[in-house]
DNA sequence: TAGCAGACTACTCGCATGTATAGTCACTGG
DNA sequence: CCAGTGACTATACATGCGAGTAGTCTGCTA
């Protein structure tokens, strides 16, 4: 199997041209538009890749796969890295775009990327618990998938909110987001909103039985 | 002028199956399927509205007039509210996923729900801080910002998560939502998620730079 | 009752898309 | 030198869309 050469030259220009044009554009994107990006015809991604669809299929797996390594490489970075379940990256604003729209759109991709988030929370946070950085939560997993959704959505109101940032310079829209961010979040986090406790031991007592409980230790429930 | 008779027939029940259509399908929904769900031909839509864009924008309208009205019926209800944003409405389900989609979408009409929810949440704010109920912020319009854009955008992301369930019974969705996050969200805003200061106090020192080196004003005015 | 205005339908047109087919070109191994 | 393989193009479908047109039906009014 000679991928590597192959991989190299046509198919993946036509990859990394569709990456490019769904950050940038959506998937709603044209073959003959990609194409176009990539330099060559429109059938020739018919010829590689048989279907648009397929095409997205490879663009999603590639997309997800470098997201991990970039994450596996910035791993352990700043104590920021906490609240930003995104890896800081260089290069990793279309890869971040990309997955946006992807969660955007409700595609497996999305959904996809959202579950590893949340293990990924889980795990950090069960840690940050244990070593006494982090309160412990009633229910942890309610509490981390509740955060992680609310970052990931964020970042997608935010980026419906300006259109038009979005398709310049990629990295500038990620770092002028921390950049808003970070104060609330930070009060927050240490701070809370409420002054009292009144409202959560109300909850506790006489609502906390509509709440399921998780009892199992590593079960997973289904995305809520 | 006899509108009223007129709105009652045709030209409403057309702009009320659209509204639906567009909520359940997306907007990008045929003409035709929104007249088949009128009982109608496809050709009407152009007669009463002369374009789908039209019939959008007369859609977005209708929908954030129900939503503002809604809203204004269910003021003042139980102090859940104020974490809500969202009226706990009867039959609101259908406006809510109307509004959820639009902001998906990134349309003006998503993005103006969107800012009238800050003006208001950051109103509500505001007084419940003056009240002695809600810890002060140091930029009070970067936190409710924040705060609308996390529960919008998790609203959102949610509803991608799962795509099967809104279509059959919104009110049960938004219900169970509101079960499954209101742990979290008060343990979150009474308790806080880190169990010191130093994060906060670090970035406070660092003149509000933590990611961005180039330290500007903290004042910021466009939406982020 | 005549006639007119407007709600409404059936049909058509141009356009963009994804898909499919046939063919061209370059390179490579025997 | 020369088949043959695969990247690649040009072109042609088939489909679904929004938009446009012409005409029919209905109900009100003078």
């Amino acid at each position: 199997m000679r991928a590597v050469q192959t991989d190299l030259t046509g198919r993946a220009r036509l990859r990394d041209a569709a990456i490019e044009g769904f950050a940038a554009q959506g998937f709603d994107e044209s073959l003959r538009t990609i194409a176009a990006r990539a330099g060559v015809s429109a059938g020739l991604v018919r010829h590689h890749f048989g279907s648009k669809e397929a095409l997205r299929a490879e663009c999603d797996a590639t997309v997800l796969d470098r997201y991990r390594t970039l994450k596996a490489e910035s791993i352990q970075r700043s104590p920021a890295q906490l609240f930003a379940a995104f890896p800081s990256a260089k290069g990793s604003g279309i890869l971040l775009v990309y997955i946006l729209r992807s969660v955007r759109e409700g595609g497996s991709a999305g959904r996809e990327f959202i579950e590893a988030l949340v293990a990924e929370a889980l795990m950090l946070t069960r840690e940050a618990v244990d070593r006494g950085l982090v309160v412990p939560s009633r229910d942890e997993e309610a509490r981390v998938r509740l955060l992680v959704y609310q970052a990931v959505g964020a970042l997608v109101v935010r980026m419906t909110m300006n259109p038009t940032t979005a398709l310049d310079d990629f990295q500038a829209v990620t770092e002028q987001f921390y950049t808003d961010t970070m104060l609330p979040t930070l009060e927050l986090f240490t701070e809370g909103l409420l002054t009292d406790r009144s409202y959560l031991e109300q909850y506790l007592q006489q609502g906390g039985s509509l709440h399921h409980p998780t009892a199992g230790p590593a079960g997973q429930s289904p995305p809520r």
